[in-house]
DNA sequence: TTCTTAATTGACTAATCACTCAACAAATGT
DNA sequence: ACATTTGTTGAGTGATTAGTCAATTAAGAA
């Protein structure tokens, strides 16, 4: 298997278990089951590394999202299923959605935040929303405090469908999910 | 002025600002105008510190949330002070709550929060929010989840009104915060 | 004042860690 | 076949850093 690809996964294991600062490269590469040195190879540094690991874990984040969008007609469809992506790729990926989460609460993912690829997605994103304003299907606020409240809103599903997996099943709870959300959004 | 507490606040601005793993200790005792080895006087090594550091904002903030609390008779109103406490302490104190988000998706924070102190103000807050459960004042959710929801909706907040402090001061945006939060609550 | 304890300093050390590099292996191209 | 690039190793290095400690000062008690 790709070595790079095993160390970005040994690497979101380690930091989201011991935290960024207590989790030397050489930790990171015998998780990995690698040389040391190799690291090196396809990361210039520490600080390399965790940027692109940001950068690649965002970025399949943001494809998710969009992910069979055009799949389905309606516009509050699109909606429920731009929801639905969002909080199944973070059950799905609960250690990269916690790294995320981590590390956007530093100023560190300044450096990082502007990568074209991920502008990209996030305009794509942010035109699509910008249509369900104009179309009066939710409330006008901007592109941030939406992600941002998106977030949050799926930070606390995460945190409570950890302790309770078996509701994740409960057709009633995904329902009641979107409700939440959608009633947070609407005009 | 205490040289504990210098090195507290110091700690939490380098933090946040550069995150744990690059933040040395001297940087930390430099930040706070003292000298390097009286940091570990006060704290046994850099990980005491962190300990130390998130226990005691935890501690202010669960602390703030119920502040001024028995000053309201009305249930909802005091459900609602809880909830302006909530945020307005996180505005106010923006860099210590982001630390708190940060380490909060750490499993380092499983060391500490057992901590007594905090699990009292817990237990507290939980018994008020019971309380409102029976009264059918609010839906019935487990305590996990509401303060995840919580935490999740004021980051949110949090993240807007820094990019838009003005809005702050804003009794309408007040409002629609409030409604949104009692939205998502009420059964 | 004198004695005792606590606070404070900063040079020092032992350990750790990020990163290098020379050597080798595997793949790729011609 | 040979040459060239690319991937891989792990021992080694220099720098950094967490943590110590002997010495000095300040504070408190008697």
């Amino acid at each position: 298997m790709d070595k790079r690809e095993l160390l970005l996964e040994a690497a979101t294991k380690l930091f989201v278990e011991r935290g960024l600062h207590a989790t030397p490269t050489s930790a990171i590469s015998k998780e990995a089951g690698v040389s040391a040195g190799i690291l090196f190879h396809y990361f210039k540094t520490k600080d390399d590394l965790i940027d692109k690991l940001y950068v690649s874990i965002k970025k399949e984040y943001t494809s998710y999202i969009l992910h069979d969008l055009e799949k389905v007609n309606s516009d509050l469809g699109k909606l429920r299923l731009l929801w639905s992506n969002s909080w199944n790729w973070a059950l799905d990926n609960s250690l990269k959605y916690k790294f995320l989460m981590q590390f956007d609460n530093t100023s560190a993912s300044e450096r990082v935040k502007n990568h074209p690829e991920i502008i990209a997605k996030y305009e794509m994103f942010g035109t699509l929303i910008q249509e369900y304003i104009n179309k009066e299907l939710i409330k006008n606020v901007d592109l941030t405090f939406l992600m941002a409240s998106m977030m949050g809103l799926i930070t606390s599903m995460v945190t409570y469908l950890t302790q309770f997996p078996e509701k994740r099943q409960d057709q009633v709870f995904i329902e009641q999910a979107w409700e939440m959300y959608y009633n947070y959004l609407k005009p």
